[in-house]
DNA sequence: TCAGATACGGATAAATTTTTCCCCTGTTGT
DNA sequence: ACAACAGGGGAAAAATTTATCCGTATCTGA
């Protein structure tokens, strides 16, 4: 694994969930695997932007976490399917409050976020 | 400027919350700020792991996201402070769930986080 | 028998973000 | 005269995260 060069730093609240929370497919795949959608090709159509790869990588980094729980059906072919623990239902409320400033604000943030960009590729 | 090659997703609030947040710094700039630590210098000391340069350029991109305020005072030595606009103040309540979260679950995240990472360089 | 679905993971490349280093302006204090 | 502080910013390196490409398995349906 890529051992960190430069400090970590948890002295905050806010630092501890970035800890958690950073990465570029995690917060999608807690709402998702809320939603219902639990096994990795589901969520892997979900976001068809995302390499399988990441997904994956970051599927177990949320189990590392405890965020998510992962069981694997010993049947063939191989069948796996992801569930939120008790400490990752907490987060919900928090995503929830995330997603919803996005939808209440999402002109205006669409459209200062194209401006800023020049003319970005999208979607 | 840096020129993104993999396109830009803006489809629900969560896209557009992350692209205005994603930064290693902009959380904390965002809250310092509303905290009454307005001038550069006066931020730079309450978050020293970050180099001058990032801050400044992720102030730079809360500014063109209309989160902040910059206001220069014609005078010498330079004095700038930096305030939140209205639109950044509606999202101090959202940070502010976020803090309460990582809060309540300081100690276990710090101990997932810890055990994931063997043994990381802190702070 | 071959294509496709399910799932996993290593190695390497590319993209992106952050840091480091050096340089600029002007004033104040020693 | 010189260092320190106030505020900036370009160029290149380093760090970190994602993507791409490949290879592992077993079973089902055409």
């Amino acid at each position: 694994m890529y051992e960190r060069k430069i400090p970590l730093s948890l002295n905050c609240g806010l630092d501890l969930i970035g800890e958690v929370l950073y990465g570029k497919w995690k917060i999608r795949l807690l709402w998702f695997i809320n939603e219902g959608y639990k096994r990795p090709s589901e969520l892997q159509r979900k976001i068809p932007n995302a390499s399988r790869r990441v997904l994956n990588m970051q599927l177990k980094e949320l189990e590392e976490h405890e965020l998510i729980a992962k069981k694997i059906y010993p049947v063939v072919p191989p069948k796996v399917e992801y569930s939120l623990t008790e400490f990752g239902e907490t987060l919900i409320p928090v995503i929830s409050v995330l997603g919803q400033w996005g939808d209440e604000h999402q002109e205006r943030l669409r459209h200062l976020i194209l401006k800023r960009l020049g003319n970005p590729p999208i979607e």
